[in-house]
Formats: C-alpha cells, sequence, structure tokens
DNA sequence: CTCCAGGGATGAT
DNA sequence: ATCATCCATGGA
C-alpha cells in the first residue's frame, strides 16, 4: 500500500471529477474513489497538494510508470492552465464560465475505457451514464480492495468481446449494447489499433473514430478531447448547442448544426475543447432544474 | 403520468 | 447533402 503526496497548483480535483469528462469516481470522505488504468486509487486534495493512496492488488502486466507520474499525466497537471485561459474569446459568455471553472482540466483518460464509455453515452444523462459504466465494472472488470472496498478498472476490450449482447443489456445499455460489443470486437481483434491511431492528425483521428460503430461526430470529439489530448476538438451536444444558440447567436432561426460547428472551430481557438468544457460544465451547473411534475 | 438526456444509424426527400 | 424517425432506459 503506497502513499504520497504530489503538487497540484490551479487544479481543482473535485470539480474535474463532476465535469461530465469521466464516470467513475466516487465520493470517499473528503477525497474520491476511483482506477486509473488498472490501478486502484483514493486521491484526496489538500490546498495544492494531492494525498494519493493505491490499492489492493496490483495490476497482473505491471504498470510501467511510476505513481506519482501517471497521477500527474491522468490529471493533466502540466497542462499550462493560465495560457490555456488567455487563448479563449474574450466574450461574456466565454468569461462566465472561465469564472466559474477554475482549476478544471481536461484529463487524460485511457482510450479504450474512454471510447467505450462514450459509447455508451448516446441519449443518456451523466448519471445514467455513470450507473452503467459501474455495472460493466462489476460485472467484467479487474477488482480490487481500497479501504476495505471493492474498486473496479473498465473491463478490456477483450473481455467484453466475449460477452453476448444480452449480457451487455443487463448493465443497462439498451440499444447501446449493440454497438459497445460490435467496436469491443474490432477493439480486441486487432483490427482496429486505438494505440496507432494516436500519430494520426486531428482529422484522419475524427474519420477513423467515426468509423466505429455507436460512435458518431460527437462522441469521436469526446474521445479525441478526453484520450487523445486532441484540445481543439469541440463536443457539440445538445447543452452546447443551447450555449452557442442562446449566446452566441440570440434570436436567429435555421442555423444548421453545421454552420454551428464551423463557428465554433474558428471562434474557440487552439484550445477550444478545454473552451467547450467550461461552456459545458457552467451551464450544467447553472441551468436550474425543471421542476417535477408532482411539485406543480 | 410526461419529458428529456454529453447521439447515431438508417431511410426518405 | 439535409431531414425525420427510431432506438432503451431511468431521473426529474
Amino acid at each position: 500500500m503506497k502513499s504520497f503526496e504530489i503538487a497540484a497548483t490551479d487544479f481543482d480535483l473535485a470539480l474535474t471529477l463532476d465535469s461530465g469528462q469521466t464516470f467513475h469516481w466516487e465520493s470517499s470522505g473528503a477525497g474520491f474513489v476511483g482506477t486509473i488504468g488498472e490501478r486502484a486509487i483514493r486521491v484526496e486534495q489538500c490546498g495544492g497538494m494531492l494525498k494519493v493512496r493505491e490499492g489492493g492488488t496490483p495490476s497482473p502486466a505491471g504498470e510501467s510508470s511510476t505513481l506519482p507520474g501517471a497521477v500527474a499525466h491522468y490529471f493533466s497537471l502540466d497542462h499550462p492552465l493560465k495560457e490555456i485561459c488567455a487563448s479563449f474569446p474574450n466574450d461574456p459568455a466565454m468569461q462566465a464560465a472561465v469564472a466559474f471553472c477554475h482549476g478544471l482540466r481536461i484529463m487524460r483518460q485511457p482510450h479504450w475505457e474512454c471510447l467505450a464509455t462514450f459509447i455508451t453515452s448516446s441519449m443518456k444523462q451523466v448519471a445514467h451514464i455513470r450507473q452503467m459504466s459501474h455495472a460493466l465494472r462489476q460485472s467484467y472488470g479487474r477488482g480490487a480492495m481500497l479501504h476495505g472496498s471493492h474498486v473496479y478498472a473498465f473491463p478490456t476490450a477483450q473481455r467484453l468481446a466475449r460477452c453476448t449482447e444480452d449480457e451487455l443489456r443487463e448493465c443497462a445499455l439498451g440499444y447501446r449494447a449493440k454497438n459497445l460489443l460490435a467496436t469491443a470486437r474490432l477493439v480486441s481483434s486487432g483490427e482496429v489499433n486505438l494505440e496507432a491511431l494516436a500519430r494520426l492528425r486531428d482529422d484522419e483521428l475524427h474519420a477513423q473514430l467515426c468509423a466505429l460503430p455507436g460512435v458518431g461526430p460527437k462522441v469521436a470529439n469526446c474521445v479525441m478531447l478526453f484520450a487523445y489530448e486532441r484540445l481543439r476538438a469541440f463536443p457539440i451536444d445538445v447543452w452546447i448547442e443551447r450555449v452557442l444558440r442562446e449566446k452566441y447567436f440570440p434570436r436567429r432561426r435555421k442555423l444548421s448544426a453545421r454552420k454551428l460547428c464551423e463557428f465554433s472551430a474558428q471562434h474557440f481557438g487552439k484550445h477550444g475543447g478545454y473552451a467547450q468544457q467550461y461552456l459545458f460544465h457552467h451551464a450544467r451547473k447553472t441551468t436550474p432544474r425543471r421542476l417535477s411534475p408532482r411539485a406543480r
């Protein structure tokens, strides 16, 4: 059981983990428990420091990197956040989002874990995506012990490829099960090499990801941004589309999705993905939830 | 009960 | 090339 601290300035752990880019970290007292790849981790922020503990069974393959290095890499503590924010356009919506999201970093997630999770994300709220992620992990992921409780890694493509569609449906995936299974088999067979895709240019990577079952432009951009460190990638979901239309094109009818995509690509610059994440999280956390029918 | 969610695949214009 | 429809599931 290893334990240590690392410095983390301009970083807000809770904000980052709650921003809708990863879906498996759970609160544990003042900290969080989850996995970084195959490693079971507890991490707690104390000012500018991260207290980290690694739990349970070491991974069978053995991790090549040191744990402090893996944590710093996973949370992208090396990203120059001030420079990134300074590159954003200077408009009111963006300023409000930046003020709201201080310390939010775009993480570097494992390729397969991120791809598989976002395949399950279509037409699902964040809470539902978390449920599906946990179900897949508990059913098919490798378990480890941490603080006397079980922590599960995300299942490998090889493991999911051996499942039936019905088995995946038991994790409440619905129609997404078919796509996840098909993509898992492509990755498992080696027909698609997710690590090799990292060498491609942005447009080529986007095209290759969109060729996978269950992956369209939006999911491809999420995977590019959250797993391949393509900080220009700008996923447009229902929230961001709403923000763009309301804040950047008020009372303009007939604005195609194509035009919104072109606008966001040119307006938000080389770190557009960061800008997108700030706008997304700000909108999601400040938009009042609809009253329940019962309350009215 | 209804409405909607970090969409994508498919088939019709 | 754009547009409509369907797809399962569960919170609010």
